[in-house]
DNA sequence: TTGTAGGCGTTATCAC
DNA sequence: GTGATAACGCCTACAA
């Protein structure tokens, strides 16, 4: 017994007035076009009744699904699960569902998903997948499709975005190393086709040379994925160079977690031989041995930021683009210590 | 402009056939019941105009969403992430889609997403609300709705569920423990209204009783919730017994962090003074210092299998209910070592 | 202020 | 095998 369902008709009819003036007295921006009383009846009769409108056929009318589309890398990834929440809880105020879409950093799967999406007649997408050259915005864009993007920007400022100020993360970094004394610091960088990668590169130059250090190319090394095995893998490269390097600036926590990994199998300890920093602080990190110093903000808000901006959107909302830089906040632990 | 939007009467046309027919060879089903030739003339002008079927007109007509609404406590315990992957990778397979919902254990808020699914029409459910006693439950099937269970089960497997074999993971911890010669072994349980917090806890009794060993009550702590500060709490109350436990048996992968907590706080090491043993396996554990002995099971398998049994449900089947335990493995790390 | 009528895009049920 | 027709539930010009 699938429930009879009860439609706008009954409501209509237990009211006793045309479906339309039904649907008027529901919609609270038609509402003032109904009498007060008959409104009031309606209401009472949709009540009494548990009416639900059936968004389906809403949608069909208005054309709009109130879903939005989300593709992200990976909600393994312990970054994703926070920005995800932000955003469907804020999404949630307004009426909208997300659809997550993962794509594993794959092009083709990140089509595929987001053609899915399309198909299912999405009002809007948030994307999160990092890759720096992506048809599909334009291709979105020029759908008319409202677009978001987080923890990523487009190079020409065209599009709305949430990130945090990754260059001034990383200064932070730089300066609390040096304040300990250190001067051979070096880079372990993300992937440089990925926006979080270039920037946090880019910042740490930035750093450097502002901070007067040189930076020599046997200190730089390119993960070619924010995984652990990678960051291991730049950092013993970095290591067996013999440089004497007495820190690291990992470009994200997942890539410091394998600078621990190396240091431990060159047989250094960190922080006592080596100070080591990361980025993002992201949830569990505190747990390690030795607690990693990092760079925090507040993954939630970046989703609820972002959903904020595919709101305003959605709304009709058709002022300039922002792009919202969101502070990061150097959280020092036990992975730093002052030169000795 | 946002694209005209071909439509099934586009395709028609293009055809020469009637809308009535081009639907009949767009879908798969149908497809027997119009000439092989026509068909594949609309196959033809569906692939020229690229033809996507309206979903939403699809379900008005249909009157099912291909959507199902999944209900978990927390999106960011990292337990939830790979469940909820599997669940989409084959939910997506079969063209569904999912809502996710966070009830953050609140029963209020459980049945505002609930609701707030049924009102979008979901085809069915995947709860993994862990409360044992649920209204929700009876509802939806009064209601007709296929509900599948994950990390917990009906008591009186009523419903379909997929859940770890939670007394026998106790088992193999408890065996290995009492292998490396642990007798005074104590238990940081989980909160006992939850369904895995129940099942552990009376696997630990039963694996207890197997081996022969007592459990006397100070031996035993209850946490309010499945946290590392819960843990910390029941594991300092234990040690302040001064019972001279060497183990240490908690409930889930947090509690086991709350004991390490609790252990650095009196002055114990993990493993020399105290062994420790979690539950889940849970993603970074194994970062610890030192890296946690526990009990694995496949996250991501747990979202395909409950997957698998909604989509036999949707599909019709009207089988018996099958309840899914999967195998726990014991993975020894260096949290647990031999009693000197 | 309320009723009428038509249509959103698709599919199910008839006829032919 | 194919075409015609109606209906899924709702919204919105337009008319009254």
């Amino acid at each position: 017994m699938p429930e009879p369902a009860v439609k706008l008709r009954d409501v209509a009819t237990l009211a006793g007035v045309h479906p339309a003036t039904a649907s008027r007295a529901l919609n609270p921006e038609t509402r003032l076009l109904v009498s007060e009383e008959t409104a009031s009846r309606v209401l009472a009769a949709a009540a009494k009744l548990g009416y639900r409108p059936n968004p389906v056929a809403r949608s069909l009318r208005t054309r709009r699904s109130h879903t939005v589309g989300v593709l992200i890398p990976d909600l393994n990834n312990p970054l994703f699960p926070p920005i995800v929440r932000g955003l469907e809880d804020r999404l949630a105020t307004a009426g909208y569902v997300a659809l997550i879409g993962n794509t594993d950093g794959d092009d083709a799967r990140e089509r595929k998903v987001f053609e899915q999406m399309r198909a299912r007649h999405v009002d809007g997408y948030v994307l999160a997948t990092a890759h720096l050259r992506n048809p599909l915005l334009a291709e979105a864009v020029r759908a008319g499709m409202p677009v978001v993007l987080m923890n990523r920007i487009a190079e020409d400022y065209s599009l709305p975005a949430v990130t945090v100020d990754n260059e001034r993360g990383v200064k932070m970094e730089i300066s609390h190393l040096v304040s300990l004394g250190h001067r051979k610091i070096a880079c372990v960088a993300g992937p440089q086709d990925v926006s979080t990668g270039l920037a946090r590169y880019r910042g740490f130059q930035a750093a450097m040379a502002a901070a007067g250090l040189e930076v020599p190319p046997n200190r730089v090394a390119f993960a070619r994925a924010f995984s652990i095995e990678e960051g291991r893998r730049c950092t013993s490269e970095i290591l067996a160079d013999g440089d004497g390097i007495t820190a690291i600036a990992a470009g994200n926590d997942m890539l410091a977690v394998g600078s621990y990994r190396a240091l431990d199998q060159a047989g250094l300890a960190c922080p006592a031989d080596v100070s080591v920093v990361g980025f993002n602080d992201m949830p569990f990190i505190d747990m390690l041995r030795p607690p990693l110093t990092t760079v925090a903000f507040s993954h939630y808000q970046v989703g609820t930021e972002a959903a904020q901006l595919l709101l305003d959107r959605l709304n009709g909302s058709t002022g300039p683009v922002k792009v919202l830089y969101l502070a990061p906040e150097l959280i020092v632990r036990s992975s730093t210590a002052r030169l000795s």
